[in-house]
DNA sequence: ACCAAGCTCCCCCAAAAGAGGCACCCCCCT
DNA sequence: AGGGGGGTGCCTCTTTTGGGGGAGCTTGGT
């Protein structure tokens, strides 16, 4: 075996727990093909220091203070559309995955992910290569078959989800009663829900709303 | 300076994210004064490994799978009661705490907490001094003020959160409909709610359900 | 023994929500 | 020019919810 001479993969560690900063930086570390140029605790930290690093990839939690992964993925691409992102979160199921892979994450991973699958994941994005965690893809597709919600049906979501009734909603949003119904009843009809109060449910458990 | 001879401190570190565990005993190991003696990925591992090695602290997440941290703590403060409990949580205003807290866990801490924090509640536990960070006790001192639900009200709620109707909710609980009612008027009584969705969001905020 | 709390059931009544339908306007895309 | 989707508005009708009571029954504690 000849000994490769490579340039080690340089890592960025965004996330808000020290913990998990620490979790991950001591696994990245110890792999001798990679390291961790610097670590961020929110999402404005991220952006600086991504673009003063510019490193070869970016293990970025969906859910910071500041600014979220997915703005956080919006600005960086902005900033470098090669950029290798890899979002990391606690739940699947989060809508906002999708949101940002299709913006152009190259991978996706769970907290709970064993340390192979994670180092994996990095040294895949690291080349270019996507990576989604099986889990994922799976509900990528059930979701495809699902309808969406448009803008609108999102803004009078949230308010239902906060238990808004009606008239609170159109008040809110500057439309009639008749019109919230309206919108009230597109939500039921394609999230499937006999009530409001299931339709925030399923929602919920969809990662559409945050409560 | 005389070197004081001291056992360390030993702890289990009990999380479901390996990442987690990776964090904590990394911080862990490198104190002079403390070190890891095994981690368990779930609830009924740790209590196992709690039984088996007797650690001076074990420190729990609140939310596992197999048993969460509020039958952890239950179960080995019956192995032992002197026990030394520190419960590790993302989410302030998770109703569990009060819980975990009242049955003799000896402290509390939040993920995001700095590693100083952490490491020093260790120590505080280790010693059997109760740690308690400062937002916890905020909160707990706000919720002795506000009404409790019954136990009843808390099934009834946990229907009511995936948008059963009172109907549907009746039948489940082999209750009539009326009775049903009246468990859920009380509920929109305490917690101040006008409606069932926002009762949902209420409690979700105090983190009295799971969704 | 008594009282309080919790669970159960009942009444009436007003308000809100949900189902179904129709219609207009605006913008984008073919 | 036509079509489709989204947003808005309005109609009727039934069902569900929520607010106000009252009233037994058991259980646990004083």
């Amino acid at each position: 075996m000849v000994a490769v001479i490579k340039r080690k993969i340089r890592v960025i560690l965004a996330d808000d727990h020290p913990v998990v900063r620490d979790g991950l930086a001591a696994m990245v570390n110890q792999q001798a093909d990679m390291e961790v140029v610097a670590e961020a605790g929110d999402g404005e930290e991220a952006i600086n220091l991504y673009d003063q690093h510019r490193p070869d990839v970016m293990v970025l939690d969906l859910r910071m203070p500041k600014r979220d992964g997915v703005a956080v993925v919006q600005r960086v691409l902005e900033i470098n559309p090669k950029a290798c992102l890899l979002i990391m979160t606690t739940y699947d199921g989060d809508e906002d995955i999708f949101q940002c892979l299709s913006q152009g994450a190259k991978g996706y991973l769970l907290k709970d992910a064993p340390r192979t699958e994670i180092l994996s994941a990095i040294r895949a994005v690291s080349e270019d290569r996507p990576y989604t965690s099986s889990s994922v893809a799976a509900k990528a597709l059930q979701r495809m078959a699902k309808p969406s919600l448009t803008q609108r049906e999102l803004d009078v979501l949230q308010l239902v989800a906060q238990g808004r009734s009606n008239k609170d909603i159109a008040r809110r949003l500057a439309i009639t009663e008749g019109t919230a119904k309206t919108h009230v009843k597109a939500i039921l009809t394609k999230l499937d829900a006999i009530s409001r109060t299931e339709a925030v449910a399923v929602a919920h458990k969809r990662g559409m709303i945050r409560l």
